[in-house]
DNA sequence: CGTGCTATTGACTGGACTCAAAACCAGTGG
DNA sequence: CCACTGGTTTTGAGTCCAGTCAATAGCACG
């Protein structure tokens, strides 16, 4: 049976709750009877721009977003990429005020939800509540993580280390098969996100490909060596805060290594 | 009359809190009446190890610590700084696991506040369950700020948004006067957070005083020219949520112009 | 007046950036 | 079917900002 992309995301974004925090079936119903409409964005459009006046969330429900800063000389840093399920704007329940501008860097649908929804939702359910600061906590800590690489890694740990990153977010909603999952970010955007320039990107990208780490045609990234890029990435999954990170994993490279 | 170091401290808290969520006097004084023993960590000691199961969160009550990760080179990364009144590791009540090491920059007295009385002050009063919530989201802010300065900014910028910041901080708990703040931390622990290294750290700055931005002597900082100190370093205070900074800023400045 | 830490400075290196050209690739339309 | 177009990737050559190594100076403390 057809569902719409608004249920479909819902159902995504409950999901990612619920890898965190358990909910009450009222609470899942709830949530799944979040209003809200779905938007479309083409690759390289902004989805929010930063003087704009938002007053809603957006759940991603397909493709790939990111919050980003712009510098006065025009430079870019993304500060959190967002897949399928994501919720960007939970953190603005706490802190209403100038709004962080989203890209979509591919083809994006999201669904627009009406802040005051959400506001109900967690004044209404003590477990939503804790459910929706929770899933704040666990975007900060990919931030935070972001942070130690811009700071104090090379350019070929970095770009490991964001590998693994999308790697086990993709593989969570299911979306990684046989070590691939599709990452539809151009060099120029990866660039942004671990703070380098396209160039160096590329260059970096190439000896991790020659050393056997990697695969990457198209869009769709390969890991041919997750322990190895993990060991260059200095990537130890405990941030993510998944259930049990490690199986995962270690599933994944038991289904490219097959 | 005499106030011990907790109650102190946690009237710094609470003060905080009240900056950016309005509290009932009934959750204040829940606030105040958090149990917690004071404990005194030497500079350059950990307040907590990566590897330590901490049960408690750290009030502030007196120095400068900061959170971090230790790389396997042994390089390190602040993730974040806190002053006297920041608790440090609300975020663990929705996201227990392993702690996230903290560092004493300089002679710090903390109290350690079980985990257990913070979770059921959120879960009693749904006031503080939201002012701890938001007060989690208004670090993460800075931490995404950190990222976009190690990611796009050169040294300069680095250090110079790092000042205003802090100066900020520092004024918004009443220990900024005349433009001047004390701020006790070593250039190698500056290096460790912005991303450089403590020999650059000294040269960046050098050019600071030179152009006659700031004043540095010892530890404490005076900021000679708050306008252009902020325009190098791209510093926009939105980002702290203080009420109106604006106000402050101008203080600030009006301060020590006169 | 040592001792140890921190700040400062110099000389040199190197990783990442810049500029620029070429190759690749997916559409698109003649 | 193929030339054309615009975006992206790839590669090269040269530059520069920040890192490294190392020595000196300054300062607090015992």
């Amino acid at each position: 049976m057809e569902i719409g992309p608004r249920r479909h995301a819902l159902q995504l974004f409950a999901d990612r709750l619920e890898t965190r925090s358990p909910l009450s079936d009222v609470e899942r119903d709830a949530v799944l009877a979040l209003p809200g409409h779905p938007h479309r964005r083409e690759a390289h459009r902004d989805i929010i721009r930063a003087d704009q006046d938002v007053q809603h969330a957006c759940l991603i429900a397909e493709g790939l977003a990111g919050r980003f800063a712009q510098l006065a000389d025009g430079s870019r840093q993304f500060t959190g990429l967002h897949i399928p399920g994501d919720q960007v704007g939970l953190d603005a329940l706490m802190l209403p005020g100038p709004a962080v501008p989203l890209h979509a860097l591919t083809g994006s649908t999201v669904i627009a939800i009406p802040r005051a929804a959400l506001e109900r939702l967690a004044a209404d359910h003590a477990g939503l509540a804790a459910a929706f600061w929770r899933d704040c906590m666990a975007d900060s800590a990919i931030v935070a993580r972001w942070l130690v690489n811009a700071g104090r890694k090379n350019a070929r740990s970095r770009i490991a280390h964001l590998l693994c990153e999308m790697a086990m977010r993709y593989d969570r909603i299911g979306r990684m098969q046989y070590g691939t999952f599709t990452f539809h970010a151009t060099q120029e955007q990866i660039a942004d996100m671990v703070g380098l320039t396209s160039v160096h990107v590329n260059r970096s990208i190439r000896t991790l490909r020659e050393d056997g780490l990697i695969r990457w045609s198209r869009s769709d990234v390969a890991i041919l060596d997750w322990t190895a890029l993990a060991a260059i990435g200095e990537f130890d999954t405990g941030y993510l805060h998944f259930g049990s990170d490690r199986g995962r994993a270690d599933r994944t490279v038991r289904a490219q290594a097959s």
